[in-house]
RNA sequence: GGCGCCGUACCCAAGUGGUAAGGGAGCAGUCUGCAAAACUGCGAUGCAGCGGUUCGAACCCGCUCGGCGCCUCCA
């Protein structure tokens, strides 16, 4: 039985759909006015294993994911650069599925974009007009909060207390400082479309409950996205859509915690971000092995806490999936001997049981990994009481069903070698101010000329020839050799070896 | 001022009432010509602190301390 953690309750429920075995489910997607950076990996990534993990459960999904693409961030950076908003959101978009799909994201089944549902939009809050819980003002249309008596449920904020709180809003149109525009009138130059109040956009907010609703109906299953839209943006889109539609809106409200830089959030105003891109691009690992340890990194921390990105943590990262992949590649291998055989079917049986259990517990992916660990360890031990061909290579697919739902261990080309990690995320000491971050450190890729496998294993076989003769002043120069190019070699019992990169 | 998240070993991190998972690093051992990998063993009498509830608390309640976030755009 899956649980959820439900922010709305505040508690872990069971999951129940609306419908029997599926799950319609919208997750708030970006902004496009800028590149990701890894807080929003994360939110993209977790999104991405739950859904994986409802559909490997049985369920079939429909997953809404949508673009903001009209917003004051997208005008300023337009003019910022001399160009239309189109192109703006044209290029931030292609980025995104170019950084997510390098993560392995998998693209929603709907990726909407707000301005594709402008009519939506202005039916939706001209029906909140006529039932007076909006009202107009010289062209902009806002949402009047005091009229919807359940406003900060979510969010868990009474009025009285935002409002002792609220910056001071010149606004003296609005009637209440918590009440937010649905429609804005157009100035010049900006994006605008013709409404009953006038030319004007979207306001922030609206597109989500129109594009949610158009695409799942007035009431679903599952809402998500970061901590930071708890309040104002999903406890607004609550007060509209319910407002609109007097229906529950979303039943489970999904949140995960942010990722930080030395216990701070990470975001564009402190500087301390790193673009999914500038990772990729300056790794020396190949793509997907990148992605990969990144995957791993991001889901070592349940969904709900604060993740702390560090080189360090990238690095423990890498090592841990070397862990498994030696053991793949030992999979990869032929073997006679099949004393462990028996044992493996019950062994996988009993870890997917517990990784299904780690995973129904509020979609657990620590532990999850942690039973992939314990499975990794057991798959060693008995190899070393012997496997066959075929046990092996029954083994190796269990491990890549089971990472499926991760996204891990698919890989069939993994570098073994430790390159450095191209940036530091340590403070600085002393200079009596505040700690600064260590501004990326990067490293040049290293020249390409790596050996050819042909090359290596004529190598290996003058090594095999060396040690024979118990040369093996000639057999550890070779290995030294190949090490210092990044070829590790491991001596198997029968006198032959294996070599990995 | 209000609301919320977090504080578990050297580091990362599960565990939300029944006696501290897992990983990384480290140390020791087995194997090995050596190395690597693997395996075995070691590693918190204690979960920020102090009280309380309970037969029993890392988990529940209260207070305190520390870190962070939201209340303005934010994944």
């Amino acid at each position: 039985m899956l649980k959820i953690y439900n922010t709305l309750t505040g508690k872990k429920e069971p999951f129940e759909p609306i419908a029997p075995k599926t799950v319609r489910m919208y997750v708030c997607g970006v902004t496009v006015y800028d590149y990701c950076h890894i807080g929003h990996a994360r939110s993209a990534l977790v999104f991405d294993v739950l859904r994986r993990y409802l559909e490997c459960s049985g369920y079939a999904v429909t997953f809404v994911k949508n673009f903001t693409d009209v917003d004051d961030k997208i005008i300023k950076r337009a003019h910022e650069q001399g160009v239309s908003c189109d192109a703006v959101t044209a290029k931030y978009i292609q980025a995104y599925h170019e950084d997510m799909g390098k993560l392995g994201i998998r693209a929603a089944t709907e990726e909407p974009k707000a301005t594709e549902h402008i009519a939506d939009i202005i039916q939706l809050t001209e029906r909140l007009v006529a039932k007076g819980l909006a009202y107009v003002v010289d062209g902009d249309v806002y949402f009047e909060v005091s009229k919807y008596p359940e406003y900060g449920r979510l969010s868990k904020r009474r009025l009285e207390d935002l409002q002792a709180g609220a910056r001071v809003d010149v606004d003296e149109r609005k009637r209440h400082a918590m009440d937010f525009a649905l429609w804005k009138s157009s100035k010049p130059g900006e994006p605008a479309w013709e409404s009953p109040w006038g030319s004007g956009r979207p306001g922030w907010h609206i597109e989500c409950s129109a594009m949610s609703i158009r695409h799942l109906g007035e009431t679903f299953d599952i809402h998500g996205g970061g901590m930071d839209l708890i309040f104002p943006h999903h406890e607004n889109e609550i007060a509209q859509s319910c407002g609109v539609t007097g229906k529950e809106f979303a039943r489970y409200w999904i949140h995960n915690g942010f990722v930080q830089i030395n216990k701070e959030k990470m975001s564009k105003s402190l500087g301390n971000f790193f673009t999914i891109r500038e990772i990729f691009e300056k790794s020396e690992w190949p793509e997907d092995i990148t992605g990969e340890v990144l995957r791993y990194f991001l889901l070592s921390t349940h969904y709900h806490g604060p993740l702390e990105f560090s080189d360090q943590a990238l690095r423990e990262a890498k090592n841990a999936l070397n862990g498994f992949y030696d053991l793949f590649k030992r999979l990869g291998e032929t073997g006679e001997k099949v004393s462990g055989d028996e044992d493996l079917g019950l062994v996988f049986e009993r870890c997917s049981e517990m990784f299904r259990a780690a995973m129904d517990d509020d979609f657990n992916t620590p532990m999850a990994i942690a039973v992939l660990q314990g499975l990794r360890s057991d798959v060693n031990k008995m190899l070393g009481y012997g496997l066959s061909t075929e046990a092996r290579e029954k083994a190796r697919n269990e491990f890549r069903l089971l990472g499926n739902v991760l996204g891990l261990f698919q890989s069939n080309q993994w570098k073994f070698a430790n390159a450095p990690i191209p940036f530091r995320t340590t403070r600085l000491e002393g200079m009596g101010s505040e700690p600064a971050l260590v501004q990326p450190q990067f490293f040049s890729k290293s020249q390409n000329n790596n050996l050819s496998d042909g090359q290596i294993e004529q190598l290996l076989a003058e090594r095999l020839d060396a040690k024979r003769k118990k040369d093996f002043a000639r057999a550890d120069e070779i290995r030294k050799s190949l090490a210092s190019q990044g070829i590790i070699i491991e001596d198997k019992p029968d006198g032959t070896s294996r070599w990995k990169r």
